[in-house]
DNA sequence: TTGTACGCGTTATCAA
DNA sequence: TTGATAACGCGTACAA
């Protein structure tokens, strides 16, 4: 009877259940990766060991010794909020489903955040980063330099960077807002900006936005809310901008959780929505559609970023193979405007 | 020169660091684990090379050899539904502020995939183990009973389990809702029903709804619709417990969705809520409070329950001080009623 | 189909 | 304050 070893973890280990089959921990760990490489009575007699002990595969010590793991980081602004969690959602669902483990964290837009969580994620030899925009720290960068991980980018497009990229052009979606509204024929139109700090999305959706205003001869007109809460800034920007004197007659908000908090300032104030002012969003939430009047926004393809991140990452690692990736959209992907009653 | 060795990451180690600084690999590890230890000059040098070589610690390897991890493993039903995700925001919150990763896995209310995902999260020798509801696959229980990693259970509260607790009765939520609704004077109050198969507590919060119209010798009214699309069932429910002869004058629903649902249908058909029809939910959503008629609810702890959940574990794992614990809330946790005007 | 030998990169233990 | 040595539990490479 050996002595008992100075440190383990009190589990059951491959020697353990190999013993008490009678074989070596390789057959066992065969049994485990390659199960058709081992007989089918050896199957069986390890199977019902394994049940007996309770076993239960010690990954840290096995990626240590393949240098491999089954772990995919993910570095989020934040989890809970209406528009990633989708995304979250969708990517997390195709990992499992290839027996793939998501490591999770969040940024709240902060390039010192993600950094952390980008270094500690890679401390686990992930097989896979996925990151959300472009926008790093200087740390950031020089780690996904520097390792082997396969990174990817995700909701914001940029063709241009090396890692991956899965996402949409938020430039185009301030485009496409200012463009729809200038073809329903309004004219004072004003673009009200969120509060969150690193948001440099936000900026890119402006800054379409502004463009088309241009090119129209029309004149921008941003708004910044003082307010951080959303609907409390939503409400602001609606009282500031149609107290004018010349007020605005339509306004593109940022997010839908701006916008409806400007519908509810406006339903209380007695402006109507969409003839005094228009009103349109961008997310498209669960409670746009049930708002009243009902919120025109833009829709991000949320799930389909986290699809595509996911099997793009799957492909990488010789999971899925080159024709289920062949079936993916490539490039950019496209927001869909979802018009409604309130512009 | 030494031969390059066989298998590796690729990436710098303790060893390289040490070499590149002329010392031992354990004088960096301390360096990395109780700096204190270290003299400060060394601590210079070291910091410098890590600099230089871009050295990030590999957790696997040191995992392995500490039997511990600062991971932790939670298994809630959905990432992306409005229910669970702060939870989940608040939970990685705490952990994060700790220098702890979450590991996340969705079950979808599937005993079978929770076990899937507890085996997955067991082989990372997790720090500890966060769970939903109290109903587990038998495979689950033998899991959470063998292990030595600490186990919590979230969102239902059952003072008899051995693991720790952290959540409020649903049964409680089911009483407090008949009990308003009565004490507002309806009395054909009828309980719709969600459709998820495996979501136990929302039949518990049926079960208390049946308790307190039975003891007020009022007749239970369960209703449990065929589409399985929240909006569509709510709206299904309305429609079948408006139309009868004798119709409710007010309904629980089990979640906010359906509620949701139900307050747009009645919107279309002409129904007054709350004066024909009362509408009540559980959950307190983002849309909730936008809706119109805002929707009167039953606003579960979320947040709470994670920031307490954390708490407690990084109690047990000796982060936190007796202290910090003993401020916690302890047993049930409470719901609160939020009146607006729908019911 | 099964086995032997050894390394993966770190930390625990004991020693100086 | 620093070092030597031996685990930690499993997978790779090669052999039988």
């Amino acid at each position: 009877m050996p002595a008992r070893k100075r440190r383990n973890s009190g589990r059951a280990t491959l020697q353990d259940v190999a013993q008490r089959v009678g074989v070596t921990s390789i057959t066992v760990s065969r049994y485990f990766q390659q199960p058709s490489r081992v007989s089918a009575e050896m199957r069986e007699r390890i199977a019902t060991a394994v049940a007996e002990l309770g076993y239960v595969p010690n990954l840290v010590a096995g990626n240590l010794a393949s240098a491999k793991s089954r772990v995919i980081g993910m570095v989020i602004p934040n989890i809970s909020g209406p528009i990633f969690a989708n995304t979250i959602q969708s990517f997390s669902d195709v990992l499992t489903a290839h027996g793939y483990q998501l490591l999770l964290a969040s940024s709240y837009f902060s390039a010192e955040l993600e950094e952390n969580a980008v270094r500690a994620f890679l401390g686990w030899s992930p097989a896979a980063l996925v990151l959300t925009s472009h926008h790093h720290s200087a740390g950031t960068e020089r780690m996904i330099a520097r390792t082997k991980v396969p990174v990817v980018e995700t909701w914001d497009y940029q063709p241009h960077r090396a890692p991956m990229q899965v996402g949409f052009a938020h430039h185009q979606v301030g485009r496409m807002a200012a463009h729809y509204l200038i073809e329903r024929g309004y004219r004072r139109i004003a673009f009200v900006q969120n509060h969150a700090a690193g948001d440099i999305s936000a900026l890119d959706r402006r800054d379409g936005y502004v463009e088309v205003m241009n090119a129209h001869g029309l004149k921008p007109w941003v708004f910044v809310p003082k307010a951080e809460a959303p609907f409390e800034a939503g409400q602001q920007a609606l009282e500031a901008l149609t107290a004018r004197r010349y007020p605005a007659d339509a306004i593109a908000f940022a997010n839908d959780n701006l916008a409806a908090g400007a519908l509810l300032a406006a339903q209380r104030a007695g402006i109507d929505v969409p003839t005094r002012c228009a009103i349109m969003g961008f997310g498209d939430y669960a409670f746009s559609p049930l708002l009243s009047p009902n919120l025109t926004t833009i829709r991000p393809p949320a799930r389909a970023i986290g699809e595509i991140a996911a099997m793009r990452v799957l492909h990488r690692l010789g999971v899925v193979d080159d024709d289920t990736q062949a079936g993916l959209p490539t490039g950019e992907l496209e927001c869909e405007l979802v018009a409604r009653e309130s512009a």
